[in-house]
DNA sequence: ATGAAAGCGCTAACAG
DNA sequence: CTGTTAGCGCTTTCAT
C-alpha cells in the first residue's frame, strides 16, 4: 500500500477502512515503526512542544511551577523543553532564541529584566505565544501569571500587627540604595513590575504606614540572594538595642536564614521574636511552633500559565491579561501568641538541646 | 544568491568568501531569520536534544540532578526535554516513546521498574544512547550513574555505632512483607538493582550484623512515600518500651518526618534519640544541633550522566558501565555526643517554646 | 567559491 | 476509500 494510506492510519487523520487500518498497524508494529515528530512538525507547523525558561529549576518555587506547567501541558499532548536563565539576561536571551529555533508552539518565561526585554518583544512580534510567570515586564503585551506581591506582604504584616507586633523588621533583597524608604515609595508606583522581593518590601511599608507605625531603615535588612549573607543581615537586625518582635522574610531563602538567625540570637522564638516567611516549604512545619507563612500557589501558577498559553495557541486573540493568583496566609502557631517584651524571661541557658551561638556565622 | 550559500554561512559548514559571508549575515539579520532546527534535525539526523525522565522533577534530588544534567548539556549545545513518570511504569513508557518520536540524541531515565523494562531494551536496541540514574535495571546494557546505597547506609550506621549507639532504628519504605530480615538478606544478593530505599535498608542490616548487633523487626519502620504515614511509623518506633537511641531515615521525606517525630515524642534530641538522615537539604542545618546526613552528589549524578550520554552520542561503544559516585557522610552536631540512657533527664515540660504533642498526627 | 538538485519523513490537497 | 503529487526548510553531493 502507499505511504499516504499508512500515514493516515498512523496519524489518524484521513478516512481509512477497518481492514487496511489493522493491516497497517500490524506492519508498523512488526517494523518497529516510530513516527518522526520532526517531519510532522515541519509540515504541520506545530511541534507540540512548549518552552519553559526560569531562573533555576532547582529552586522549589520554579520546581513546583514547572511541575504544574508540564502536568497541564502533557494532559494536552505537549512536551516541554526547559532552560535556566540563572537571572542572567544573556542566558535568558539565548534560551529564548533556541526555543524559537526549535519552533516551540509557545513558551513561558520568568523574565530577569523587568524594564526592558527586546528579545521578548521579538517573540511577541513573531507571534509565538508567550506567557510570563512570577514577574511582569512593563509594556510587554503578553499574558502574565503571578501573585500580587504587594498585597501578599501587606496582609502578612497586617496579620502581625493585629497580633500585637509593633516593631516589625523585614528581610529583603535588591534594595541597595541609602534612602530606602523614599525609594520604596517610588517603587510602589510601579510595584507590579518590580522584582518580587522589592514589591513585597513595598507591601511591608504600606502595611506599616496604614497602621501609623514608623518605617525605620534600621529595621529593613537587605541581603544578596545568598544564605550566609541573609543570615548575617537578620542577625544584625536582632542585635539592635531594640530588636523587632517579628521579622517578615520575603522569600524562601530569607525565611530559612531568618529562622536560623532568631534561633541563634538568644531571643525566644516566637515569644520575643518570631518569623513570618514566604513560601510554604516542608520544613516550616517541622519547627515547633510551626511557622506562619505566605504560601504562593506555585503549582497553580504553572498550570494556569499552561492553560493561558494553550488558549493562545488555539487562537485566542483577546488582549493580554495579567492573572493575579491568590497567595494564602497560612496561619500557624508561630504567630498565634502576642509578643513578649524582650529582656524578660530569656530562655535558660541550661536548655541542653539548643546551643546558644554567639558568633554571626551560619552553617 | 542561492539558498545553499546562505545555509553555508549560517550553518558555518562550507567554504564561503568573507564578502558574501557578511552580506548574508546582514540580510539574515534584516529579515529576522531564525534557523529551523527541525529541518536541520531532519537532514542531519541529530536534534541536539536530550531527554530526561525522572519520577518527579519537583523532588529536590531530581531537581538537582536535572540541573546538573541540563547545565552540562547546555555547555555542549544540547537542550533537554523533561518528563515525570510519577513512578508509574505506564507514564514512563509513554515518555520514553515520545522522546523516541522526537528523535532525541539520547536520554536519561530514572527507571521505575527495576526487574523488567522492555521499553528500555527497545531504546538500547534502537541504538539511541540511554543512561540510567539513581536506579539500575537488572540485565539492561546501559550506563548507569548512582551512589552505592548499600554502603552509604552501612557507613551511616557504622558511624552511629562508633558514637555509642546500640539500639538503632531505621525508617524505610517498600518493605511490606512480614519476615523482613530474611527478605533483606535475599535482597542483599541483588542490592544493586533494588529500590534505593531497600538497598539502604540492606546497608543498615549489614552494619548491624557486622557489629554483632541484633536486627530486630520492631526497629524497622516502614512507611509509604507519604509524610503523615512516615511520621506515624517513626512515632510508633519511638513509643516502644525501649525506643532506639538513633534512627536512620533513608530518604529526604523520611528524614523530615523522623526529625519531626523525635521532636514531638518527648525524647530529647539528640541525647535520647537522634536522627541521621539522607539527602542534605537546606533545613538540616537550621535545626540545632545541626543534622548529620548522608549527602548524595545529586548535581554531579546529573552532570556525570550527561557526560556519559554525550560520550555515547559521540560514538563511544565501550561496554556499559555503572558509575558509583560517592555519597558523603556529613558529620554535624546531631551525632557528636554519645547517647544518654532514656528515662533520665527528660526535658522539663515547662520548656515554653516547645509544645509536647501527644497524639500521633503530624502537620 | 558558488549554484543546482536531491531528499530527510511527513501531511495536505487532489485525483481517481 | 486509496494512490499520486508537491513541498515544509534544511544539508549535502555534485557541477560549474
Amino acid at each position: 500500500m502507499s505511504r499516504a494510506t499508512a500515514a493516515r492510519v498512523l496519524g489518524g487523520y484521513g478516512r481509512v477502512s477497518q481492514a487496511t487500518r489493522s493491516r497497517v498497524r500490524q506492519h508498523a508494529e512488526a517494523l518497529g515503526y516510530t513516527p518522526n515528530r520532526l517531519a510532522q512538525g515541519m509540515v504541520t507547523g506545530r511541534t507540540q512542544t512548549l518552552g519553559f525558561v526560569s531562573a533555576d529549576m532547582q529552586n522549589p518555587f520554579f520546581g513546583q511551577t514547572m511541575r504544574g506547567f508540564t502536568d497541564f501541558a502533557r494532559s494536552k499532548g505537549y512536551d516541554v523543553v526547559v532552560a535556566n536563565s540563572e537571572e542572567d539576561p544573556q542566558l535568558e536571551r539565548r534560551a529564548v532564541q533556541t526555543l524559537l529555533e526549535r519552533r516551540v508552539d509557545g513558551m513561558v518565561v520568568a523574565p530577569t529584566e523587568l524594564r526592558q526585554a527586546a528579545h521578548l518583544d521579538d517573540v511577541v512580534a513573531s507571534s509565538v505565544p508567550i506567557v510570563l510567570v512570577d514577574r511582569s515586564v512593563r509594556g510587554l503585551a503578553a499574558d502574565c501569571v503571578l501573585i500580587d506581591n504587594v498585597s501578599a506582604a501587606r496582609d502578612a504584616v497586617k496579620h502581625l500587627i493585629e497580633r500585637g507586633h509593633r516593631r516589625i523588621g523585614v528581610a529583603t533583597t535588591h534594595l541597595l540604595s541609602d534612602d530606602l524608604i523614599a525609594e520604596l515609595d517610588e517603587a510602589a508606583l510601579d510595584a507590579r513590575h518590580a522584582q518580587t522581593t522589592v514589591a513585597r518590601a513595598v507591601g511591608y511599608v504600606r502595611a506599616m504606614r496604614a497602621a501609623a507605625l514608623p518605617v525605620v531603615p534600621e529595621l529593613i535588612a537587605n541581603a544578596t540572594y545568598n544564605r550566609p549573607d541573609a543570615y548575617r543581615a537578620v542577625r544584625a537586625l536582632l542585635a539592635l538595642p531594640k530588636p523587632p518582635t517579628a521579622v517578615l522574610a520575603v522569600d524562601d531563602l530569607l525565611t530559612l536564614a531568618a529562622f536560623e538567625a532568631v534561633q541563634d540570637s538568644g531571643l525566644r522564638f516566637p515569644g520575643e521574636c518570631t518569623v513570618l516567611g514566604f513560601d510554604d516549604l516542608d520544613w516550616t512545619t517541622i519547627v515547633r511552633p510551626r511557622l506562619t507563612v505566605v504560601a504562593q500557589p506555585a503549582y497553580d501558577i504553572g498550570a494556569t500559565a499552561a492553560r493561558r498559553l494553550l488558549a493562545r495557541i488555539d487562537g485566542d486573540t483577546s488582549p493580554a491579561q495579567t492573572l493575579l493568583l491568590e497567595a494564602k496566609l497560612v496561619e500557624r502557631e508561630s504567630t498565634a501568641q502576642a509578643p513578649v517584651k524582650a529582656g524578660r524571661g530569656r530562655r535558660p541557658a541550661a536548655a541542653p538541646h539548643r546551643k546558644r551561638t554567639e558568633d554571626l556565622e551560619p552553617a
